[in-house]
Formats: structure tokens, sequence, C-alpha cells
RNA sequence: GGGUCUGUGGUCUAGUGGUUAUGACACCGCCCUUACACGGCGUUGAUCGAGGGUUCAAAUCCCUCCAGACCCA
């Protein structure tokens, strides 16, 4: 018996480990696979990778989301296309410096500006490298040597440009405005960065007295805002209290440098039902508020301050913490006789997603950028812009309808992007940096080919070097952008905006964006609000957005519910011997989960086969290894199978003496590979990998392996050709997903990786491809021939005889009359 | 409270009006047949979340309800 070429016995995460690292130990040879080479002719294909967050270890569903935009960046590399599969690093923003905080037990801001940003710079870049190292073992084809970081220099100048660009177009504008502002970190935030927290409150009903002696009583959870009421407001059909529209009402409490009444009106907003139906309207309590004030046109009170203290108005409470401020009026309420009842209930309030601070509103001066006005001809780019799945485009278009306010860019931080203005002394005049230069106002001045621009109407004055006598003082800006307007050009960057225009040019808008559900509302909404404000583009050809990873039983997985996998422990997993166990804290009990092998491979076939795009998928290692590993196993074996016999000199050519077995099954291959090619063309995943297991370990295996390999032993040399020809194809069809695997078979058989493919495997028989007629004619046998096969193996069965011993009786049907002699020979028929 | 999505054998999954509902894993039974026992073959197992409606015909379309996920107020 001839021995097989391919000596590994089976396939092995100790074998996939190998391949892996022989892959990618030569940087040379990565780099001539997975680089991006614009000039290589072929059409250009940008991924707009999502530039992972370092914070340690990476959650194991993002690494499942990350290898499937592998197994697109693949696939798009074996239809011909030049991928730019980018490896971005985001790194701006509060996570780090809250690390930095955390790791030091020292505020940001008791700090000296720069040696923090020096301190989060070397702490994340620790993270950046864990990050990379798990990047390449699950097989990320990403072009490392181009790595971007978004807080080095020449990203933050892209950021930087834009927003000068913007704000020259009128995109951009600076204004005082009521913001949401989280005062414990001391920053404002944006609407999409809140989120709500049930906690207990105190819900007061408090004595108010009109000025003509009558007294009502309003329910409040803010009493300490009383001092920035604006007006007293009750529904207009609430006929109790129509007699006191139009008067006046006294403050309950002592305020200071403000009138101490104000007057009862209705509002259409305000419940009948909760608590007495009366509703006082502070600047700003919270939304609602702000929609009252502005709809009545009245002049808030600045109540609270950055520190999230009181201000002057609030007269005995001034200088207190809101908290504390709140405690005080109700002790000072009851001593005034003025309380009337208080109860505790749930409550949900408004937080900061990153800090979990309850959240305040409150004027500020800030930059912004005008998106209301846009909604309408985005909602036209989005016409050609492909959504995968389609219906997952319904997360944008609804948060698209809700938008109603601007979009606060500028933060009262450090670790981020500053915001490149200088102000002169009078503050009429701004100075802006040349495109493409990144400023650091803060602390040093503005670069002589600086530009001067007048502060409201945009006006470009002169040059800074001409100007620079009559600026005064100059004052450098200290506040620093929203980290999404960093990641809101990440699409502009990878395609060369900027710095390479004639790349730009070829590459806009982005072919991809694939990201994760849970940010449609951020980085894909700014994403395609920058370009639409910037280009008037849509930023997209195809955003695929997929699910989210879940535990065993489907709920999101996190820290606090003890239910998170790690994704090097599924990696590793039957590495060197060892086993996984992982426990997982389950909605009932702990269960523990083992598994002896799963490894990259297993787990990126997992995913592509187990779950469609844009559903949520539960991840479950024992279920990985149960049902992938095996399909695996025996495609390995089919190649080692192979491998035994002769490898024919010219696989390109079609010795064209095939029997009809031979034929048959390349008719069943042709239909499978269109399948695949049309699949990856569509950016489907699952329809390509479903196709190919099952052509793989089913068909061929099963029936013409069983059918030809007497006439293979026999040295035949057309179903040699024939098996070997399948395998070569299928390699290559198959390493969008399986690169390792397919890497090794491909390159130890037929001297050329499946993952240097370049263009899609042709048909290997055009006479039976799909279309002729006598392909469609041997497909069409297909079922007769498998359940023939299948009676026969029953039948063998029935009767006690084993599989190679010979039977008589069995007919075969007119039908397959041309498949006569190989079945018999096949099943031993007498 | 509202919106979007999802709900198919024990588990996962295919299937957007038309034979007997697809496949995988698990279970059970048989088989070490010159690639593979980490394998092969075969059997069992689903009133398609519940109820109602439209239709000659519904897992598929419509309505109501239930459960879950995500988002919003």
């Amino acid at each position: 018996m001839p021995s097989p070429v391919l000596n590994d016995k089976r396939w092995s995460i100790d074998l996939e480990k190998r391949i892996q690292e022989a892959h990618t130990v030569d940087q040379q040879v990565y780099a001539r696979r997975y680089a991006f080479k614009p000039d290589s002719g072929k059409e250009l294909f940008v991924i707009d990778t999502p530039p992972p967050y370092p914070s340690g270890t990476w959650h194991i569903g993002a690494v499942a989301q990350y290898s499937m935009i592998d197994v697109i960046a693949r696939s798009q590399r074996l239809l011909g296309k030049e991928v730019f599969f980018p490896w971005g690093v985001d790194r701006n923003g509060i996570n780090i410096e809250f690390t930095v905080e955390k790791n030091t037990k020292r505020k940001m801001k008791t700090y000296d500006r720069a040696e923090f940003i020096d301190m989060c710079r070397e702490t994340i870049e620790t993270f950046t490298q864990a990050m990379r190292k798990t990047a390449k073992r699950v097989g990320l084809s990403c072009d490392y040597e181009r790595e971007y970081l978004t807080d080095s220099p020449e990203y933050r100048t892209v950021t930087q440009s834009i927003f000068i660009e913007l704000f020259k177009n009128g995109a951009i504008i600076e204004d005082l405005r009521p913001n949401i502002y989280d005062p414990v970190e001391g920053t404002t935030i944006a609407d999409a960065e809140v989120e709500r927290l049930s906690r207990k409150t105190r819900l007061v009903d408090i004595k108010w007295t009109c000025d003509d002696g009558t007294e009502i009583v309003i329910s409040t959870t803010r009493p300490e805002l009383i001092c920035a009421c604006g007006v007293v407001a009750v529904h207009p059909e609430d006929e109790r209290y129509t007699h006191l529209v139009g008067k006046t009402i006294q403050l309950p409490m002592p305020v200071d440098g403000r009138s101490t009444s104000v007057q009862i009106m209705t509002h259409s907003s305000v419940k009948s039902d909760f608590g007495s139906g009366v509703l006082m309207v502070c600047s700003f309590g919270d939304q609602n508020d702000v929609a009252v004030f502005r709809e009545l046109g009245l002049t808030p009170f600045q109540a609270i301050d950055l520190d999230g203290k009181l201000t002057d108005i609030a007269g005995p409470f001034a200088g207190m913490k809101v908290i504390d401020a709140r405690n005080a009026a109700i002790d000072y309420l009851e001593e005034q006789g003025k309380l009337v009842n208080v109860v505790e209930r749930e409550q949900e309030i408004p937080v900061s997603e990153r800090g979990k601070n309850p959240v305040e509103i409150i004027l500020l001066k800030e930059w912004y950028v005008r998106q209301t006005h846009a909604q309408d001809r985005i909602r036209e780019h989005l016409e050609d812009i492909e959504f995968h799945p389609p219906r997952n485009k319904q997360f944008l278009l609804d948060w698209m309808d809700n938008i109603s306010i601007d979009w606060p860019i500028s933060r009262r931080r450090w670790y981020h992007t500053e915001i490149p203005i200088w102000y002169s002394e009078n503050g009429e005049k701004i100075i802006v940096p040349p495109s493409g230069t990144y400023v650091q106002p803060w602390r040093e001045g503005p670069p002589k080919e600086s530009q001067v621009l007048d502060r409201t109407t945009r006006e470009l004055l002169g040059t800074f070097a001409d100007m620079e006598s009559e600026l005064g003082k100059l004052v450098g800006e200290e506040k620093v952008f929203d980290t999404w307007m960093d990641s809101s050009n990440s699409n502009l960057f990878v395609s060369g905006y900027l710095n390479h225009p004639e790349v730009f040019e070829r590459a806009f808008p982005t072919a991809l964006r694939p990201q994760g559900k849970e940010i449609v509302r951020t980085w894909l909404y700014y994403t395609l609000l920058k370009s639409n404000l910037l280009l008037d583009k849509p930023g997209f050809k195809h955003v695929w957005i997929d699910g989210l990873g879940m535990d065993p039983w489907g709920r999101k997985m996190s820290k606090s519910l003890g239910n998170g996998i790690d994704a090097d422990s599924v990696l590793e997993c039957g590495a060197g011997g060892r086993t996984g166990s992982w426990k997982v804290k389950g909605p009932d009990k702990t269960v523990s989960l083992r598994a002896n092998k799963i490894g990259s491979e297993c787990f990126r076939l997992w995913k592509a086969c187990d779950a469609q795009v844009g559903d949520d998928f539960h991840i479950n290692p024992e279920e990985i290894e149960k049902k992938y590993f095996g399909v695996l196993t025996k495609l390995f074996n089919v190649a080692r199978f192979a491998s035994q016999f002769e490898i024919p000199e010219d696989l390109d050519t079609n010795p064209g003496n095939l029997a009809v077995e031979d034929q048959w099954i390349l008719a069943e291959f042709d239909s499978t590979m269109n399948t695949v090619r049309q699949s990856w063309e569509k950016l489907d995943i699952y329809t390509a990998t479903q196709a190919l297991k099952t052509f793989g370990t089913g068909v061929l295996p099963s029936h013409y392996l069983e059918m030809v390999k007497s006439r293979l032993y026999d040295d035949d040399k057309s179903a040699a050709w024939t098996l070997h020809r399948i395998v070569r194809d299928f390699m290559s069809a198959f390493t969008p997903v399986c690169p390792f695997f397919t890497h090794h078979i491909s390159e130890t058989l037929y001297n050329r990786s499946a993952v240097d493919i370049d263009s899609f495997p042709e048909t290997a028989d055009a006479s039976v491809a799909l279309g002729t007629e006598e392909g469609d004619h041997l497909r069409n046998l297909s079922n007769l021939l498998q359940t023939f096969n299948g009676d026969t193996w029953s039948t063998k069965k029935e009767q006690g005889i084993s599989l190679n011993q010979p039977i008589s009786g069995l007919v075969i049907p007119e039908e397959l009359s041309k498949f006569t002699a190989i079945l018999t020979r096949m099943h031993h028929l007498e």
C-alpha cells in the first residue's frame, strides 16, 4: 500500500499551532500574502475593520466576529480583489484613563496633564501587544505592518483636519446649550453614551403657597433644584387647577439672586395622574425640562456647576454636592412644615455609560456637529448601501428617527484627540492649524502656517504669521474630542483620505463596514454622518452587522454575571494535550463545560456554519467541539486518503477519458462550487460554508470515494485526477474559513497554498458544468444513486452480510444503467 | 410604556404559500469493510411558541397573546 503524503494521522491542535507559527513567523512571506498592494491593478476592497479597544482579555464573542471579518477578507482575495484588511487599535478614551486612575488610586485631574498622558500611553501599549497576539492566533489576515493607532499623531491629524474642514463649511458650530454632563468625571457626554439604571430615590411631596394663599402640593425627586425652577405647570385639561393658571406661586425654599416666585402655566407634557398633577419645571431636571424651557422661551438658571455642586442661587445650599443638597433640602422642608409626604421608590435614572454616575443637564459652551438637518440626505445615501442582513438596517433607521438634538463633541478629558483651536485674547478670532498637522493647543502655540478665522462667521481673516501681532495673548483650547469623533473617521482613514489621495479616489466609498449591532447608533451612525457632512457621499458599499456572542443560555456575557468565556482558553484548548474546562454561571446553577480540542480552525468553522449573520449566537465550547471537530477530521482524512495516490502532473487539464462516476461527482462539485462562489460574492458566509461542508463530508466521501476506491487501488489515472482536482479546488474554496488547515493540505499535496489562490477555481469538466444538459442529467441521478447505495447497505445489514461481502438479488434501477459496472464492483453485486 | 428582531425534534439549524418539513449534534442499534472507531451505516424522535383568521392549500401571509434578546422613553 502506498503511504500518504500527509504524515499526520489526524487533524490536531498541535498540528494547527505548528502550521500557524510557520505561517506567521516570516514577516516577508506574510506581507507578500496579506499586505495591501494598491497598485496591483485589481479591484480594491477596503475593509473598515473595527479597531478593538485594548482592555486586557478579548471577549470570545468579539473574536468570533473578527474571525468572520477575516473570512470575508480571504474570500474577497479568492475572488480576485485587492483586499485591504487593516489592523487598527482604538486607544483614545476614558477607559484607559479609568484604568490608570484605578491602578494608581489617584484621580486624573490631580496629575500634571503631560505626565498623565504618558502613563495612559504606556499602560495601553501592554494591552495592545496581547491583543495582536490573539488576532494572529485566530488567523486574522490583517496587514499588521500598517497597524494604525487612533492615538497616533498620524490618526489624530486626520480627526483634527476633518474638524477644521467641517467647521469651515458650517457643519460644526460652537454654542451655549444644555448638555448632559457627568459631574464625577467632569465632562460632557452625548446622548448615545447615556444609559439607565434603576435606583431607589425619595419622592417628596412639598407644600407650595400661591400669592393668594392657596396651598398646593408638588411631588418631585429633585427638591434641591427648586432654586432653578422657572415655572410651575399643570395639564391644560386638568380642571382641578384651572383657577390657578396665570397666578404667581412662591418657591418653598430660599434662593439667592433671582425671583422668589414663579408663574403657574399649562403644558401638555404634564402627567395629571402623577403625584398631585402639578410639575415644577427646573433648568434642568431632565430632557423634558429642557424642552419646556425652550418652548416657553424661559431663561435657564445655572444651578449646578462643573464640579457637581450647587451654585449661589441655591442660597443656603450653595456649594453642596447635589446629593447632600437634596438631603439638606428635605431636612429644611421638614423643619418648615412644608414636607407633606416622602415615599421610597424605584426609579430609572440616567447615568453615564462609562462611569455609571448620575448625569446632570447643565448649560455649557461646547462644540457641536450639526446633525438634525442632515437626516434626509443620509437616508438618501442609505439607498446605495447594502446591508447584511437587510433587516439590521432597522436599528439604524430607528436611531435616526430619534435624533432631535445636535451631537456635542467636546469633552473635558485628557487622553483624547485635542480640539485644534487657539483663541485670540479678545475671544473674537480663532486660529486653526494647516491641514495635515497634529497640534496640542493646551501645551503649544499654533504653527506659523496656521490660519486666523472669525469665531462666529468662520470668515478667513488671514494667516497667523501675518496677524500674530494683533491677536494678543492666545489661549489654547483645553477640551478634547469625544472618541467617536476619532472612530467615525476610520473608513476615511483606511481608505486613504488625506494621506493617499490617489488610493482614496478608488477606494471610497469604503467597500465594507463590518461591526456588531450594539454600536449601530454610535459608530455606524456617526461614520455615515461624517461621510455625509464632509463629502456628501455614503460611507460604504456594504454594511455587515453581526449579532452578539451570548452565553449558552442566550444571555449577554458579562463579568458581573460570571458567564464569560475567555477567548484564549478556546483557541488553546487541545494544545499540548491540555483540555479546556469552563465554569459558567447559568440561570439556575453553575455548569462545568469541558472540551478536549477546539483551536482556531474549529472555532472559525463553527461560527461560519452555525449562525447566520445578524443572529445572536450562543457560545458553548462543548457544542463547538462535538459538532465541528469531526468535520475537520473527516475533511483531513479525505485529503489524507487522496494523498496516497499519485498526484497528476497537470491537474489543470482535464484528461478527457473520465468514467461516468467521475463526471457525476464533478457535476455535483460544480454545482457546489457555484453556490460557494455566489455566496462569497454576496458576503454570505453561512451558505458558502454549509455547501462545502455538505459536499465534503457527505456525497464526496460516502458515495464517490466508496465507488472509486478499487479503481484507485488499481492505479486508475482518471479517478486519481478527479479526486485530486476536487481536493485541491475544495481547499481553495474553503480557505477563507479554515486558512491554516487548507494551507497545510494544499501546500503539502499541490505545492501551492490555498491562501495564495487569487481567482476562484474554474470548472473542472466543462461538459458537465452547471447549465449543461449532461451535467443536469447526472445531477438528477444523485438522489437515486445515493438511495440505491443506502438501500444496498441496509439490505446487507439486514441479511447480516458485511459490506465487503458479495450480495445477490439486488437490481440496479434502469435510470442508473450507465453506473452498472461501478455499482456492481462497489457493492460486490452478483 | 414604546420600537425592532427572534421563537421549527433533547440541543442547534434549513426552509417567505404547494409532495411525506432540511441537515447537524446527542440518543439508541449494528459494523474494526486495505483514509478515518476522534470512523461508517441505520433507526427513533417535531401537532414548526399559543390561539384565531385569510386561502383549494400556511412553518411561510394577517390579527391577538405568550416568552426571549436588543434598543428607546
